[in-house]
DNA sequence: TTGCGTGCAAAGGTTTTGCATGGCA
DNA sequence: TGCCATGCAAAACCTTTGCACGCAA
């Protein structure tokens, strides 16, 4: 039987998508459907973003709502471990918190608490201005 | 074919368990191994979280280290919407951050950012005390 | 021709669901 | 007897892996 032509999946066409889509995180779908129409294979998509997160250009985050990864691309030079990032469960997007609060609020969590958090792991779920907005307005 | 005699996997049974290790996050796995011995169902033992959850009794959360969910107890009468959590990646306990540094933080995020964080969902992942000792002990 | 990227299929792990049955009231 | 909890198996879902093949240098 023949085999479909193939389809470009690369890797640049990934960080092109991540890249224009800056703070947010996707799951696999979300990526294979926006990188090509969702004409490529699975795997191959995970093995690229398998390798864009051994090089710290992506990150894997768990999804709270399904059982499954999301990614989101960290290369832009910021230093995602230093501070928290907050992501609205209704729009997808994701905000770094740099901001000195944060920073004490880290510390806090070490002198008071004994707690050395990784910034870079813990993730606030909640609702941004705009989303609230909105679900003021419909209520 | 015979079918082996019924283990009581029941709602009891896990809610005791929960009972007896507050604060700490369980794998369905580690849930039924602790209950009967890895006996029941794992159906089963998924019915009852779910039923549980669904009674905002235990709360479900995924895991970080593997593409799983963990259960943890919150029927302790505390209110776990009001604070944040931490959660020691090493040794799986789980600290309430109830203070009120925790609780200008959470202030700060609506002033500043404009961000409605959602506490009860929000996990922040690092080191505890004691791990962190150990760590170093060994490093 | 060589090597890498890709497609396909199968396997592995977690969770859900349908159905028949055990066991208690 | 009737009902609910349970066991079992299959299915669904996400992810990983092995292998063969397309495609470009």
């Amino acid at each position: 039987m023949k085999r479909k032509p193939y389809v470009t999946a690369g890797r640049t066409k990934i960080l092109n998508f991540f890249k224009s889509n800056p703070d947010c995180q996707f799951t696999t779908d979300e990526i294979c459907l926006a990188v090509n129409g969702g004409e490529a294979a699975k795997s191959t998509v995970y093995r690229h973003l398998t390798e864009l997160c051994r090089q710290n250009i992506v990150r894997k985050f768990r999804s709270v709502e399904r059982l499954c990864s999301v990614y989101q691309y960290v290369g832009s030079g910021c230093d995602c471990d230093a501070h928290f990032h907050a992501k609205c469960v209704k729009c997808g997007r994701m905000e770094h918190l740099d901001c000195e609060d944060s920073t004490e609020f880290v510390l806090h969590l070490k002198k008071e608490h004994g707690f050395f958090v990784n910034c870079g792991q813990s993730v606030l779920y909640g609702l941004c201005a705009a989303c609230r907005e909105r679900e003021i307005i419909h209520a």
